[in-house]
DNA sequence: TGCGTCATGTACCAATTGGTACGCTCGTGT
DNA sequence: ACACGAGCGTACCAATTGGTACATGACGCA
């Protein structure tokens, strides 16, 4: 017999103890992709980047794979954090609540995580029919929320739909040419010019 | 000796004769990558696809680093092409010019192409120092043009940097959304409300 | 006809991949 | 004290990778 076998199912129970080690080598794992990427990630480099066996990876997550949607979740995570953590802001004004959103977006602290969301965004492009989830969750969880505050600032429901779509679409495309140009001062001014169109301040 | 090895040193000069089969070969590969991503690209595997043994893809490009060099090369020629093929109509409105761009840009036929572009720069942003050249190519590329025709519009050249750049950005991002949603009724309106504040038309 | 050059396929190579077998080392319950 | 099970590392495996060696053609030129 002799089997070394987990019994646990990765995902679910069984936070006994080794929850922990799971969940802090999830974050480990995040931070070493956001820092490094995903696209030519390898269980033997990330367990010696993380201070783990390769052999503990498959132990403790089942397959490359199970960690690698293990990662995306937790990354998806943060990213919903990011967003969750403006709205809880009473009385601001959208465009104060906007700016704000952008500078946590564009911190150089978590640009390893944006370009991670669209590393994961543009794999899922590729993948098969198990990474629509992930798909759907990039767009519904933001877009949600920016719905939700354009019709409480007094739009009807379609024309909320459209603006979010597009505050978001642009939110990213800038988000994009600042990962790679890095020319921080002409985005920052792009986003005030759409600050501007957008919220039709003069 | 018995050597294999092409002295032809790839890019320049030796149009002979089988420059049209090198051409004919990158021109394969960048519809094969259009469809079927760059990421887990493989040399047996792209030439089984376009009929050659892997063995002629290193022969006429001399590594795969190179051939996907050349496949990116052609990939942003290609998309050049498309923005080239707009200026040239004379007399046009900008909101024309801008929805025309649009619509080809989301024509179905081309969004392996669009995709692909995403996946480049993705790709490049993780990438060593020789992918800033991309990197660079794949922002000015767009980015003059655009500027251009905004000073041609009558704006100031800092207001046209920042128009220009918005637009590139708001464009990309709801090609994005296109992408990864599939929803063309809906990215569409929100490029519409875009048009309606980028251009004040009623 | 014979020779050389180029295009191409087949067979191979070392390196790296995800995943497995197995054995060592502890802490703990009895 | 001792057995046992969980956590872990080492050594391994087959598959796949980019790249190379070599043989085999086809074609042109003498």
């Amino acid at each position: 017999m002799a089997n070394d076998d987990d019994g646990r199912s990765a995902g679910e129970a069984a936070r006994g103890r080794d929850g922990d080690r799971r969940a802090r080598l999830v974050d480990a794992a995040v931070d070493h992709v956001a820092a490094h990427g995903i696209a030519d990630l390898s269980l033997r480099r990330l367990g010696a980047a993380i201070g783990v066996s390769h052999r503990m990876l498959i132990h403790y997550f089942g397959s490359k794979e199970q960690l690698l949607a293990e990662i995306v979740r937790e990354s998806e995570r943060r990213q919903r954090d990011l967003l969750t953590r403006l709205r809880l802001e009473p009385g601001r004004s959208p465009v104060d609540v906007a700016r704000l959103l952008w500078r946590q977006l564009t911190d150089p602290a978590t640009a390893g995580q944006e370009r991670l969301f669209f590393e994961i965004n543009v794999d899922a492009l590729r993948g098969g029919p198990e990474a629509v989830r992930v798909l759907e969750g990039l767009m519904t969880d933001w877009l949600e929320p920016l719905v939700a505050a354009e019709t409480a600032g007094g739009a009807d429901p379609a024309a909320a739909r459209r603006r979010a779509r597009l505050g978001l679409a642009t939110v990213r495309g800038l988000l994009l040419d600042l990962l790679t140009t890095g020319d921080r001062a002409g985005v920052d001014a792009a986003m005030e010019e759409f600050l501007r169109l957008y919220y039709g301040t003069e």
